[in-house]
This record gives C-alpha cells, structure tokens and sequence, in this order.
RNA sequence: CGGGGUGUAGCUUAGCCUGGUAGAGCGCCUGGUUUGGGACCAGGAGGUCGCGAGUUCGAAUCUCGCCGCCCCGACCA
C-alpha cells in the first residue's frame, strides 16, 4: 500500500494554458506528466505505474503471440540508415547525432540518429544470426523509447518526439507464412486492446513510408484524432481515408461515347475550377478534368481527378516514388506549356511530353463524357474531351479523396465517417527490407530465399492517453482497472485519528490480499480537497473513513462510475471489499 | 516549412489600445478559527513583465529583430 502524503501526485485545480484537449488537460491537472519542452514529458510517479501497466499486458500479449522480446540501441549509425530503402524520406525526422562533444567540426552527415523506429537495426541483425529456414520464423520486438523529430508536436503524448513504443518484427520462409504471422499479430493486438478495457478498432491502412503490402491501423475513436476513418456498417468494412475506395465507378461501367470532335475556346483570366463553374462558361465540376503535375523522385508526372474531387496524396505512393511533391509552376510552365489553371492531358497538346515521368488518371474521371480541360495554352481550354478518345491516360489508379455518403466498395451503402486516435499500426513488409539488407535463409532443398518480413507498432504513451480521452468526464480521469496506477484509493478523513487508520490499513489488507492496489489518501486536508483529487486522479474504487461514518458504523463504498456512495457497516465491510474488487477487476476485461 | 495566436510570481491571469508606483485569484510559509465536495481571518515570502536592440526624461505598454509555446495544414505510433 502506498501512503499519498510520501508518495508524489501534484494536482491542479486549474488546467495549463498550453493544454486543448480534455485528455491532455487530465494528464496534467492529475500530476500523470510535466512538460519538458513541446513533445517532450516527464512521466511523473503516478504517470509512471499507469505506463508500467500498458507495458506489462504489451509484454504478456506478445509473448502469447510467440514474439521474443529483445531491447536495440537508440543510437544508430548513419550508415545503417544510409544503405536502407528509405533514408531519402526518413530523414527529415530523425534526430541527427553529431559529435558535439569531442571538439571535431560538425559533418554535413551526422554519425549518428536517434532511432525513429528499428527495421534498419534488426534486419541486419537478423541477416547475420538467422541463415536457416530451421530458425524461422521468428518475430521479435521491444518495448522502449523512440525519437521522432515531429514537425508539430501535438497534444502533449498525443504526437511526441520522444514518446514510448513496442515494436516488432517478423521474419517468416514465405509470403504465405508471412501473412500467417500478420494476422497473428492483428489477434494479439486486438487482445490486448481488449485487456485494456477501451475500444479500438482495426482499419485498412495506407502503408506510407514504411513500404510493404498491406497493413491495418487500430484506432480508438475520438473526436480530437488525427485520422478520419471511412467505415460501413453493414459490410464491416473500414478504412483510413488515406487509404479508402468507395464503388463510385461501377464494375460493369460503360464508358460515355465522344460526341463531337474536341474544340479550343478562350477563358481568359480563368484559373480555377470554381471560375470554370461559373457564367459565362457555366460548366460543372464534375465534367471537369482537374489536372496535377507532381515532382516524383525529381521527375514531373501527371495525375488527373474530376474537378469535383479532391487528390489523396497518399494514394500516389502506389506510384513508386520514394519522394513525391507538388510541382511549382515554374517547373510546370516549360514541360506542359501553360501555366497551372490551362493544364490538360488531351494528346498533342503537352509541350514536352517526354520530360514526364508518366500521366496518371483516377478511375472516376472516366465518369465524365465530353468534359473539359485546359489546353496547356494560358487562357484556353478544350470541350468535348474524351477519356478513351482524348487523353493521353498511362495508367488509371485510385487517386481521390473518399467522402463519407459514397457507396461502400464491398456493400453499396453510402458510407460513414469519423475521426480515430491511430494507436497501433501493422505492416506486411514483404522483402523490401531484407533485399536491401540481403537477409536471407537456406531452405531444405539447399536453395537460397530472401525473408519476408512484417512490422507492428504501438504507441503506448499515446495509448495511455487515448484511454484518458475514451474514458473520462467532467470531474476527471476514469480508469479501467487494468490500467489503473492503484485501484483503491482509501480516503481517511481524519487521519488523526487512530480508530480511522487503523480501519485504512486493515481494509487495504484486505485489499491487498485479493490483488488490488492500494493509495491511501492520508494527508491533512480538507475532505472537498480529497474528494476533488479523488475524482480527478480516477481510481476504479473509493473507499470513504470519516468521523460521520464511523459514528454510524459504516464505511463508505464508490465506484468512480456510481453516482452515490454506498454505506456499508463496519462487519460487512471486508466481505463487501473483496466482492467489489472481484466485480470491476472482471467487468473491464470484457 | 506556410498561416494564425500567445509569452507578466510555481499555476491561472489583469494591466498593453491611450507610456509614469506591476495587481489579483490559486498554491506556498506563520498564527488562529474551521473540518463530508477545491474553508475563513490576519500576517508573510515570491517578479530580469520571454531575450536583445531602438524610440523616449521615462517602456510590461510603442517599433524592429530573435526565441519559446499553442492552434490550423503536410507527417506519424
């Protein structure tokens, strides 16, 4: 049992000014963390056990997984970094490490990084352990510190640069396996959200920098989340709007006929799709083609939407580029002729065809017959352009942003829309990392493979406070039990007093012996003062000891949800102790 | 990095527009009265007004520069 007057919880009455959100407001009125510097916290005491606790159900849940916890350095040597897949768009987030301290000039490559998470570490380590298929397949993760030098740190643990992470890695002898162990580690995942006690949500996911195949992100709802995910109830399915389809163009579409041969008229001054839309012109959107040039790896290309839709650009990863940006209009004015506001994509009519890097086009532009676009002159555009018959389209992909009312790929019903904090994330890497790296194994017939790998991460210290964000109300913090950092709090109103005490301790005995937590609130203050931190710390039950109470001869019961106290006489009072513990430390494993 | 905001005691802040003694509440310390939902009285400590220039007889206040922090966007667990 821990006493609170030698422990350490500085409440506040008042949230910080830097704080927005309620979770954050939380953290910090109920002494969980204290501000270093934008993304940077300390854990404080009570901030700590709940941290503790996170880890520890991480730690038991990988292990029912088969995964085999290891612990890598934070430092890492650039080169490890430079020989990867993706050093070009990883860096700009890495923290570099130079040799500040010996004197020497500082280098334009710094010698070292602080790792933002550990592919480039573990792979090589794999390559030159594992050789054998007999060793495989082998996942193995960690649960430490990560840097990530964020652009905009955000939310106090919400977005850190320095925040705390398990991370794993799979290495299986096939893609078959691989899979096999992916869904694996979905299963582990899913339970250990479920152990505690809050709600997440797995979705489809775009697989960003990371690379690989597939992925799914787990979510917690919430309004004050990053991520916008597009579900639907009927069919199950969801995704993160990066990564969302929805059946705008049907399977069996037909494409519009051409009517009438493609004809030039001027538009001067006109830009924007919005002034296309307009008198004199008056034509819609949606029979607009919008075109986009975008820099890929250095190279321009195209990308063309309706002009009623808006680019995912997350979606042009599938392009294959490890670095892409929008295109300036100088760099556009010499490939396509005109300036942004006249681009099109009509055969014929791009300057310099041969400097682009490919002209992609969304499937839903296909729903337009006869639309118009500009004529990569400045001031004109064309009517009566044709997919099929006019553009020059290399390859259709999915490209658009998806909005909440468009049919569900899987069910046809319009689809929903909400935000989610992304807690954890799983990758199916395929072999991307372990060709670069060449790790490879022998398999049985003496022939030589590369491993296929998969990668998952959860962020446990924004996990700690997406649960504060799931889980609370006006007056404070409302702990699942498996996560709480005590799940008692015995509040001694007169602690003076002796006959008090002495009850406080035997019941947190008592407590005790049926596996409960216990902080017992022994300070000299006023009882408002108490209860006020009482429910603003959130422990799952609450005990009362006060001079009213023990006159009548009882002690007072309270579940941090119940809305009342209950009064419980002195003899039942174990008894009713131990019943409780075993009820809410059940009720949250659900 | 672009846009917006903000910086005054440990915390929350007033004062800034219109330059002239830096104020309040909470918290902290001392004493007293209190004691079941953030008590009251009396006394006290605590401030380079983010930093640096400038204007001025005089700058928290006006001007310029820099820095920190917060919010929106791109990125992420």
């Amino acid at each position: 049992m821990t006493f609170w007057s030698r422990f350490f919880i500085p409440t506040l009455k008042e949230s910080p000014a830097d704080a927005e959100i309620a979770s954050h407001k939380l953290l910090v009125r109920a002494g969980l963390v204290r501000k270093l510097s934008g993304g940077l916290y300390t854990f404080m005491p009570l901030g700590l056990r709940v941290m503790q606790k996170l880890t520890q159900i991480c730690r038991e849940e990988m292990n029912a997984a088969s995964a085999i916890e290891l612990w890598m350095p934070h430092v890492h040597p650039v080169e490890n970094w430079q020989e990867g897949p993706r050093w070009a768009a990883a860096r700009e987030i890495m923290f570099r490490v130079d040799s500040a301290g010996d004197g020497r000039r500082s280098s334009r490559e710094p010698e070292f990084v602080l790792g933002p998470t550990h592919e480039e570490v573990i792979t090589p380590l794999v390559k030159s352990e594992i050789t054998s298929y007999r060793d495989l397949p082998k996942n193995f993760y960690q649960i430490a510190t990560k840097f990530r030098n964020e652009i905009r740190p955000r939310y106090g643990l919400m977005r850190a640069r320095e925040f705390v992470m398990m991370d794993a890695y799979s290495f299986d002898v096939n893609d078959e396996a691989a899979v096999k162990s992916y869904f694996g580690m979905k299963a582990a995942y899913e339970s250990f959200f479920r152990r505690l006690g809050i709600l997440a949500i797995a979705v489809e996911a775009d697989t960003g920098v990371m690379g690989g195949s597939f992925s799914h992100e787990f979510m917690v709802p919430a309004e004050v989340g990053d991520d916008d995910i597009i579900y639907c109830e009927e069919s199950g399915y969801a995704a993160n709007r990066e990564k969302a389809t929805s059946a705008l163009v049907p399977a069996e579409f037909v494409d519009p006929a051409a009517e009438e041969a493609v004809t030039a008229f001027d538009t001067p001054g006109v830009v924007t799709i919005a002034a296309l839309a307009e008198a004199p012109y008056s034509l819609p959107p949606s029979k607009q083609f919008k075109t986009l040039i975008y820099i890929g790896d250095g190279k321009p290309f195209v990308v063309i939407l309706r002009g009623n839709d808006e680019l995912e650009e997350a979606k042009l990863g599938q392009l294959g580029f490890s670095v892409f940006r929008p295109a300036t209009p100088e760099e556009i004015l010499p490939v396509m002729g005109a300036k942004p506001g006249s681009l099109g994509a009509v055969r014929g009519t791009i300057a310099n065809p041969g400097a682009l890097a490919g002209i992609f086009a969304d499937h839903a532009v296909r729903l337009i017959g006869n639309g118009t676009t500009g004529a990569n002159r400045d001031g004109v555009h064309l009517r009566n352009v044709n997919v099929k018959r006019d553009l020059a389209i290399e390859r259709f992909g999915d490209f658009r942003k998806v909005h909440a009312g468009e049919p569900c790929p899987k069910s046809g019903r319009p689809l929903k829309s909400r935000r989610g904090i992304e807690v954890g994330h799983i990758f199916k890497l395929g072999t991307k990392y372990s060709e670069k790296y060449g790790a490879t194994y022998t398999d049985d017939q003496k022939q030589t493979h590369l491993m296929v790998m998969g990668c998952y991460g959860i962020g446990i210290s924004r996990t700690l406070q997406a649960i504060i964000e799931q889980s609370h109300d006006a007056d404070g913090i409302i702990w699942p039990w498996q996560v709480a950092p005590f799940h008692v709090l015995i509040c001694v109103l007169d602690p003076q007093v002796t006959e008090a005490m002495d009850l406080a301790l035997s019941l947190a005995a008592e407590a005790e012996r049926h596996g409960a937590e216990v902080l017992i609130d022994d300070r000299s203050e006023r009882p408002g003062v108490k209860f006020k931190d009482a429910d603003l710390i959130g422990l799952p039950l609450r005990l009362t000891i006060g001079g009213k109470g023990l006159k009548e001869g009882v002690v007072e019961m309270k579940p941090r949800t119940a809305k009342e106290a209950l009064k419980v006489p002195l003899a039942d009072a174990s008894a009713r102790l131990a019943a409780t513990i075993k009820d809410l430390s059940s009720a949250s494993r659900t």
